[in-house]
DNA sequence: GTTTAAGATTACTAACTGCTAATAAAATAT
DNA sequence: ATATTTTATTAGCAGTTAGTAATCTTAAAC
């Protein structure tokens, strides 16, 4: 078990620790998964540590104006928080793509690198390894980068489960980046971009039977069918 | 004035939190730098800290078996102490480079941000990153790049301001790696592997004038040439 | 050789984060 | 509507690092 914490005192304003870093990035996360107010035990389970503690957190993060809390009844990310999630989301993203296209790292290896490189404070070096990545829209997921102002692409279209019998789509992205979850795929030949047509839905477990490329079948199980995103 | 402190609990051997790591960083500098015997109050005045907060440390350390110790007599690092250094500067030097080369940063600009990328925990990643350089020596400074396993060349030939009057050499390092020091550097048109020739030294206050690349003539102070490293 | 100054250590306190145990509020079941 | 369960919070303690003040050791001065 791996437990990390930078703290950074700091007399800049708008520079938090390693670990409230951590907690408005999951938090963000947990809105954008759908939740309207995310709650305390969910902040608890993502960043693997106890309710008592995140009901600590919350408290400073309130008082620091990164979010709104009311006792019990969970919390959402002020604007200020929002825009501060997405600059963290910006930089794992970009040092995801750095690793997987200048160090030739794959998808499922880069995600506990970049958790820690999110991490690292300098607007210049995020502009210039923009810059020297290309400016790229996305990660190896498929996810949108947000920009230096904090603008992103939302609406991430339809999941693999949703195709419908010899419907094609094209993988966009996933949305689990656990390397478990990413190692199956690579094992079952799928990666983004590739195509993938519904050859068979199994109506007692709800896996599916899918082409890759027009070429070899696989059997994917519902589990895995509801973390892959397709184009519509 | 900024404090920075990453903290890795990990049960993994050998892995160190933020600070200790720079603890045994700045011991290895301030042994290499000369001293024998590494004092307390040198090791906060780098770490912009108090003797008392050093001391504390120091027994941690100590109980780790990183440095050797002896209350009142000063430190030295051990040989893991000196192998974990030695990791650190390899990564830091690395990183220099990567932001010079690539990300086109100069000189003065790199040294803060490898500061913190230097504490970025995997060996997979600096085994790419090192590659991906094209397995570099020296870093932007004319530092030499420590290996994998921790050995480093030594042995920096002479200062600037050892050299005789009509004498050339080429700058092949500087000794400290402050912006404030290589911004002078730069206006004064001195950079690595510049041939310089001392045209005159001036007995009062033991300045140089040295013209540099066999075109203009500069006047150095003698702080500044003594912190000049020179090819024999 | 005693006194003084410099350097280092200890004791105590504080900020940050995380834990357990006890308690309180909200949601659910009957 | 009350009882029960789930969820969240508070209180108190612990580990890490840093700071202040007081004390102790060593080195230097006379």
């Amino acid at each position: 078990m791996i437990a990390h914490q930078l703290l950074l005192t700091d007399n800049r304003r708008n520079v938090h620790s390693y670990t409230e870093e951590n907690y408005i990035k999951t938090i963000y996360k947990l809105s954008a998964d759908g939740a309207e107010v995310v709650n305390t035990n969910s902040i608890a389970e993502v960043l693997q540590t106890k309710a008592a503690s995140v009901s600590d957190m919350l408290k400073k993060l309130s008082n620091k104006n990164i979010i709104h809390y009311v006792k019990y009844r969970g919390v959402t990310l002020t604007s200020e928080g929002q825009i501060k999630a997405l600059q963290i989301i910006r930089k794992h993203r970009l040092w995801e793509v750095f690793l997987v296209n200048k160090l030739n790292f794959s998808w499922d290896e880069v995600h506990d690198i970049a958790e820690q490189m999110e991490h690292i404070q300098s607007p210049l070096l995020i502009k210039r390894l923009d810059e020297f990545l290309g400016y790229p829209t996305q990660d190896p997921h498929g996810d949108p980068i947000p920009t230096e102002t904090g603008e992103i692409k939302h609406g991430r279209q339809r999941l693999a489960a949703e195709l419908e019998i010899n419907e094609s789509g094209v993988v966009v992205g996933v949305r689990d980046t656990k390397p478990s979850f990413l190692q199956h795929l690579n094992k079952l030949g799928i990666f983004l971009g590739a195509q993938i047509k519904v050859k068979e839905k199994v109506e007692y477990d709800k896996s599916l039977e899918v082409s890759i490329e027009d070429n070899k079948s696989v059997l994917i199980s519902a589990e895995v069918s509801k973390n892959i995103y397709v184009s519509a």
